[in-house]
DNA sequence: TTTTTATATTGCAATATTACGATATAGAGT
DNA sequence: ACTCTATATCGTAATATTGCAATATAAAAA
């Protein structure tokens, strides 16, 4: 199979999973790092500062865009990628509500 | 390829991606909003609780005991699992280091 | 000791992810 | 128009993930 079975889910488990596989990869966690230290929207200093090939940078970057998590201004003849505020927002406090009360073994 | 170059990376920045990624499927995240629920260490209800097979809920719960997320405790032929308080706290902290200072643009 | 209950492991098929070379696109500068 | 720069997309190989039936294991109950 290969396929998360996303229907036998709510829809609330569903999109903080969604949220963390997009945040599930180092060169991810990097670029968000990066976006956030500059405090501005960043063009292709990313693909210099990451050890990648600017194809896979790509990837990632349209892979936290379609999360919510960046987004992206066309510049001139390049793009200026930034944090999302409200999504970032909402990732700080995804476990906040997950409170473990007290464990009753272990 | 599909190998992820964790080398070139942080150890944070990879144990980030790595915690993230424990945290990147709905069944898992229903697993432990069930155990923070309970809020004692479960068995097997878990089996009953979600609509995958018992071998599927096998393989997601060694994937949380590897992410340290979760820990289980041999009761006689049953096992009992709960988060692992120390780990699950570092998770809800893991983005508040990230401060977002403001937007220059977007 | 046989059976039941709880859990893990194996093996496998379907699908997804990661990485990148090659190539496309499109605006900027000349 | 031509070239350069920035970025996206395509194609593809390698690997990882998801899900489950079948099977193994091991303690508890009968």
């Amino acid at each position: 199979m290969g396929l998360t079975k996303t229907d036998l889910f709510t829809e609330n488990q569903n999109e903080i999973a969604m949220l963390a596989k997009a945040i599930a990869h180092p060169a991810r966690v990097a670029i968000i790092e990066y976006l956030l230290k500059v405090n501005a929207c960043i063009c292709n200093d990313i693909v210099n500062e990451l050890p990648l090939a600017q194809p896979t940078i790509s990837q990632h970057l349209k892979e936290l865009k379609n999360a919510g998590i960046i987004k992206g201004n066309i510049e001139g003849n390049a793009i200026c990628y930034c944090i999302n505020e409200p999504v970032f927002s909402k990732i700080q406090g995804l476990f906040q509500p997950m409170q473990l009360i007290q464990n009753k073994c272990c």
